[in-house]
RNA sequence: GGAGAGGUGGCAGAGUGGUCGAAUGCGCCGGUUUGCUAAACCGGUGAGGGGUGAUAAGCUCCUCCACGGGUUCGAAUCCCGUCCUCUCCGCCA
């Protein structure tokens, strides 16, 4: 959510930007809406002030009379009050109703367009594509092979994008969340296990849809509660309506969760294998930081991804996400997308996004700093580290072998503790 | 799950119907005193939204004592619901 006064002293701006992002927003109304807010504000506090006015006289009344006079003219304002504060729920709800059609400011240097392809390419990682000399396996095979998925179990038990991660793919999972791990805390990332569910109203904040046809969230029935899509929901909310001294930030969490997605209106593609699945494991970078550090700190968190990838030694290539792409909390987002021999193409295996104050706003996450009067909303980055089944993709697809067996990455070796993954006979 | 207790400003902690946005203490900021530091003393010190003003300072109004309703001329104070915390019991990995 954008701040009010801002878009009112910002129409053409947010009206552009709204263009940009492909938004369709009546901006006029809200225009008009939010004088009428003012309007209404003013009266209701007008009113406001006759009535206590009315009522700390009745408190010094000398005789009967004279208080029950003041009580029937208490309770005339009180009740025109009640009637002007009821038009002006009104209002501020449809204000609100607007408000949070209105994606997020854009970064100037964000590529602008209507969708994914319009993202600008920005640079490769440091391993190349790796050149078979055999027709590579895609992962479900090699998982197959290896004894590692078991996707047939996964939906006996749950039903289809639901698996079974088994023998060493076990071992890998750990591995990679201890990989992640200890890189992100040497960057100085506290590392956090969070709950795997969620308030609807913290999903809210950050910007997700709990419910309704279009939702990507499992709700939990007869309670507020729903399955998280991603430890960014439960990061974020970890500060919801506090507000933070300056000097503490930025404050920099890495987050292991569970991520339920019900991937509603996906089927039809890529949908074979781990690549879109209900449920995986992901290592998240989330960062609450002042304002002025917010651009920087995307870069790092990119840098970081970039890292994370260029030490698995897989191949990928990192992107700047067009305005049509960013959804509505983002003002800038970078892709990694790894090289996936089996598909042939690239998929997206990470999403680091700056959404400035957006979520903070929503969620009520303010600052104060020294010496200033009052308080302001902090910004808001989150970056996945490893999102578990889209990085084992990545491994077993390019690091597999002639015979059929997979390399590990040696980063990973301490944890998994061998360096291959030979097929079963 | 059952039974109690409670949620007040950065913190601690008063306040049980009438200038209460809220005593007091601590903390914090400014000042006085002081070889230095500390102590002592004096003053200040919540947030949000309006009006006025220069998108300043200042002045002023409204709202906010977990959240949402209700009673009343008037609620931090009384009533109901929700959330949360603590204690005890039960259950359980």
């Amino acid at each position: 959510m954008l701040d009010r006064k801002f878009i009112i002293e910002n129409v053409d701006l947010v009206r552009r930007n709204c263009k940009n992002r492909g938004v369709e927003v009546d901006l006029d109304r809200f225009v008009a809406l939010e004088n009428e807010r003012k309007r209404l504000q003013a009266q209701w506090d007008e009113l406001n002030r006759k009535a206590n006015q009315v009522s700390r006289s009745i408190g010094k009344a000398k005789d009967a009379a004279e208080r029950e006079a003041g009580k029937e003219e208490g309770r005339r304002l009180r009740e025109q009050a009640a009637a002007v504060k009821a038009e002006l729920d009104g209002v501020i709800q449809q204000l609100e109703a607007i408000g949070r059609l209105i994606p997020n400011l854009s970064h100037p240097d964000a590529p602008v367009g209507a969708d994914a392809t319009a993202n600008r390419e920005l640079f490769v990682g440091k391993t190349p594509k790796p050149q078979f000399d055999f027709p590579p396996l895609d992962h479900v095979q090699l998982g197959e092979k290896l004894g590692l998925i078991d996707l047939d179990g996964g939906a006996r038990v749950a039903g289809h994008g639901f698996y079974f991660l088994t023998g060493d793919a076990v071992l890998l999972e750990l591995a990679l969340q201890r990989y992640a791990l200890e890189l992100l805390m040497a960057e100085g990332f506290t590392p956090a296990i969070t709950p795997d569910l969620a308030r609807n109203e913290i999903l809210d904040g950050i910007g997700f849809i709990p419910r309704g046809p279009e939702t990507q969230i499992y709700s939990i029935e007869n309670t507020d509660l729903s399955l998280i899509a991603t430890a960014e929901i439960t990061l974020g909310g970890l500060l919801a309506g506090q507000t933070l001294e300056a000097e503490q930030l930025p404050i920099k969490i890495c987050g292991i969760s569970h991520c339920f997605r019900t991937e509603a209106g996906a089927h039809g593609r890529a949908t074979r294998g781990l690549y879109r699945v209900h449920q995986f494991t992901k290592v998240e970078m989330f960062a609450f930081t002042l304002p002025e550090q917010s651009d920087q700190m995307l870069e790092d968190i990119r840098d970081l991804e970039c890292q994370l990838f260029d030490g698995l030694g897989i191949p990928y290539r990192v992107v700047d996400t067009a305005t049509g792409d960013l959804g509505g909390p983002a003002y800038r987002k970078y892709d990694l997308e790894a090289w996936m021999p089996g598909r042939g193409e690239y998929g997206e295996i990470t999403s680091a996004s700056n959404c400035t104050d957006y979520q903070a706003r929503r969620l009520g996450i303010r600052f104060r700093r020294k010496g200033e009067k009052g308080t302001c909303f902090l910004h808001t980055l989150n970056g996945t580290a490893v999102a578990i089944s889209r990085t084992l993709i990545a491994i077993l697809e390019n690091y597999q072998q002639p015979d059929g067996s997979v390399i590990i990455p040696s980063v990973l070796r301490p944890w998994v503790g061998k360096d291959r993954i030979a097929p079963r006979r």
